[in-house]
DNA sequence: AACAACTACTTTGCATGCAAAATAAATTAT
DNA sequence: ATAATTTATTTTGCATGCAAAGTAGTTGTT
């Protein structure tokens, strides 16, 4: 039995459980913003800069193109934000904030909270550890297209 | 600006972007088995142990149960397996691999180190290590119904 | 035995993730 | 300046992930 096949020495596969973790795990605290996780990191990346461009959004967020355009949409329809076409170069579209999304921050800010308390197995110190650890391996992925 | 909410203090983040990268990764590799990831994932459970329940498959693999239906369906339209009812017990079903799909293992052994090739910037050390810390976080979530 | 409660699966509806094709606008080449 | 190319975004088609509802088949209760 081939050892590199066994689904429990699968880095890939702890990465696919925990990425699905930490979306339901979100999902019950996000229910109070109403969004879904993938809306939160949109609305995280905007928090931090808002007026950006759709490309930035989707550079900073690692959202995919196609998706983005439907949370957009959804986040829009919420009256969360706006997206407006760039007057200089009218291929570009701006993302900004209404007030309404502003001050959903203020409920935002409750949710880091509660998740790390859902994870208080991990001490800082390990948390850190990881978090070394995972920029190292995203490192590993952005030359990869070179295989 | 609440440090809190920065998307790169975010753990949940990396988890979400690396595991669509591994996911990406795999997708040209996989592209031989003509399967997607979530089936090679599913096929690797079963090249472990055969013959299992559907719910045991879930356990193991932690693919949704709607999801795993339609995988399964696929897998044996592409006649890599049987799906069969228990006589013992009517509502269990029980997935065998055909020799077809047990022939596959022997083309998937070369995928790990395929794998393994595009994260050479990782030791074998940080690798492990790394292993410890998501094991260790995915026991936080085990138990978090409890919230 | 008849009914209630439980199990194992499947189906349904909605929200992505992803590749590829389609659009529209700006830039470059000739 | 017009055509060819490139860039920014959207649309389309397929494959999940997930919650919730629906189906059988089974077990427990009375």
């Amino acid at each position: 039995m081939s050892e590199l096949l066994k689904l429990e020495n699968q880095l890939c596969h702890r990465f696919y459980t925990l990425s699905n973790a930490f979306t339901r795990a979100y999902r019950p605290l996000l229910k109070a913003l109403d969004i879904t996780y993938p809306q939160y990191v949109t609305l995280m990346a905007l928090w931090e800069n808002d007026g950006i461009t759709i490309a930035e959004l989707l550079d900073r967020t690692a959202i995919d193109g196609g998706a983005m355009s439907l949370i957009l949409k959804k986040l829009q329809d919420k009256s969360f934000l706006v997206v407006s076409k760039d007057k200089a170069d009218k291929r570009v579209k701006r993302v900004q904030l209404t007030e309404t999304g502003k001050k959903k921050k203020a409920i935002a800010e409750a949710v880091p909270a509660q998740m790390l308390c859902k994870l208080n197995g991990m001490t800082a110190d390990e948390s850190r550890t990881l978090k070394v650890l995972l920029d190292k391996l995203g490192g590993c992925f952005e030359n990869a297209d070179l295989n």
